[in-house]
DNA sequence: CGCTACTTGGT
DNA sequence: CCAAGTAGC
């Protein structure tokens, strides 16, 4: 029997433009392997969204391998462990991998390459995950980027990348066996079926990655710009949570972007760039994600150790359940409980208000996002409340606090995105329907609001003084 | 990837 | 009184 290639599914669980897989096929008949690991993030293994994700994301992946009689063995336990484990198991002579930039994967991808090598077994490591590595982006003096302007443009002129592999015509399994748990006993599935349903809008798998990103091209791109902000509008991608998990690489995506805007010579230019720039926020955050490894869990901005936040789990559960009184924060809130999703805007709306309104601590919001969000991503989740919270490395140089009524007003203008997901408000005048508690009539079951704006935001203002 | 307060120039 | 523009946080 020749021994095999083990390739280690990790965040990049699709067939197509996958140098890890592709390297694998071409070394030996292929061990394919995907293992749960909840112990080597610590307080950051997966969420319970993201479980959700991931579940129909492995049946998907089954699915395409299974067309090459290739199995996927699934393993549960620390990565570094598990694959000691199976390169013992089958004598692999080489193990493949895409990878990843969360704090504690430098060193366990180290620690992967130690345990290799005493196997036997030569390790390969492969990009794939972001347009660009970590480290091969600098400034001129040779330091990491903390604001993203001039990183995006560092970015834009190195060119675009090489174009995407094309997927694999042929794939061969090891013929011998190794034992592997059934998907339905991790238990990713919610235990709470009724809180998992409206999550049907989605198609986790690479074959619902490419489909997303064609109908995105087809119906969204021409009005990308300005589109995207738009809440009642569906006009954004939708893809993060296809890329977190790989389904589609970001290679893919800028490639496929860049012939959509050649084909339609030059009309969709503003907007196509648009996106590409969205795509390397993605990247930016990584770069800081991996140059700066306390970023989930420590404020950049040192001045902000010192912020008074709140201890308040009333006004946190409040928030959570999207009862603040103010519809546009409500709406979203309510929308990443019942699909897993919160649209961009919103969530810098919503998580403006926990911060500054409510002054909680950002970190609270992150872990809840990172639980319900099906596009959770250690990296965009940090970067993003840290910008919000104005505690980040690109921090602006005023305090900004959204004005939920103002934000709504402009970015839901008929407010079509609060009625949907308040429908308490359903019947209110478009007038009103971003300041219900204006309404004369009153408003039946809508809850009052949590705070008065104003003087939130005079609150906010004063914590902020404090820290000078 | 803002907001408020204030000014100006208009009705 | 309002709309538009802008300084300054």
């Amino acid at each position: 029997m020749p021994t095999p290639a083990v390739m280690w599914f990790r965040q990049d669980l699709r067939l197509a433009d996958n140098a890890a897989l592709k390297a694998a096929a071409e070394a030996g008949p292929l061990v394919c392997v995907y293992v749960l690991d909840d112990a080597t993030p610590g307080g950051w293994a997966w969420g319970a969204a993201s479980r959700w994700w991931l579940h129909n994301s492995l049946v998907r992946l089954a699915e395409g391998l299974a067309r090459f009689n290739v199995p996927l063995v699934l393993r549960r336990g620390p990565a570094d462990k598990v694959i000691a484990e199976i390169l013992h198991e089958t004598g692999a002579a080489s193990l493949h991998f895409t990878r990843d930039y969360a704090p504690w994967s430098g060193a366990l991808e180290q620690r992967v390459k130690t345990i290799a090598t005493e196997a036997g077994a030569a390790c390969h490591r492969y990009g794939g995950f972001l347009l660009h590595e970590p480290e091969a982006i600098r400034t001129g003096q040779g330091q990491p980027y903390k604001v993203f302007t001039p990183f995006s443009r560092a970015c834009f002129a190195l060119g675009d990348p090489r174009p995407p592999r094309p997927a694999h015509k042929n794939l061969k399994a090891w013929e011998g066996r190794i034992k592997g748990d059934k998907l339905e006993d991790w238990r990713l599935l919610p235990r709470r079926p009724d809180w998992s349903t409206g999550f049907a809008i989605w198609t986790p798998g690479e074959q619902g990655a490419r489909q997303r990103i064609e109908t995105f091209i087809d119906d969204a791109l021409s009005d990308y710009a300005e589109g995207r902000d738009r809440p009642d509008l569906a006009r954004t991608s939708r893809l993060s949570p296809h890329l977190h998990w790989g389904e589609i690489s970001p290679v893919q995506c800028w490639t496929a972007i860049r012939s959509a805007m050649a084909a339609a010579h030059g009309r969709l230019d503003r907007q196509g760039e648009k996106f590409l720039s969205e795509l390397l926020w993605r990247d930016f955050s990584y770069h800081l994600l991996h140059h700066w490894p306390d970023l989930p869990s420590t404020a950049f901005q040192e001045k902000f150790a010192a912020f008074p936040w709140r201890h308040d789990p009333k006004a946190l559960r409040v928030w959570q359940r999207g009862e603040t009184g103010y519809p546009i924060v409500d709406a979203g809130l309510r929308e990443l409980w019942a699909t897993g999703y919160m649209h961009n805007r919103v969530r810098m709306i919503a998580a403006s208000f926990l911060i500054k309104d409510l002054l909680i601590d950002w970190r609270q919001g992150e872990t809840w996002f990172w639980d319900t969000l099906v596009d959770a991503d250690i990296a965009n989740n940090a970067a993003s409340w840290q910008w919000v919270a104005g505690s980040g490395a690109d921090a602006a140089p005023y305090f900004r606090i959204f004005n939920p009524v103002l934000q709504g007003e402009k970015f839901d203008p008929e407010g079509d995105y609060v009625r949907k997901w308040c429908p308490e408000l359903r019947d209110l005048p478009n007038a009103v329907i971003h300041r219900p508690w204006e309404h004369e009539a009153g408003v039946k079951g809508y809850p009052a609001r949590i705070v008065d704006h104003a003087a939130a935001r005079h609150r906010a203002l004063l914590a902020l003084k404090s820290l000078s």
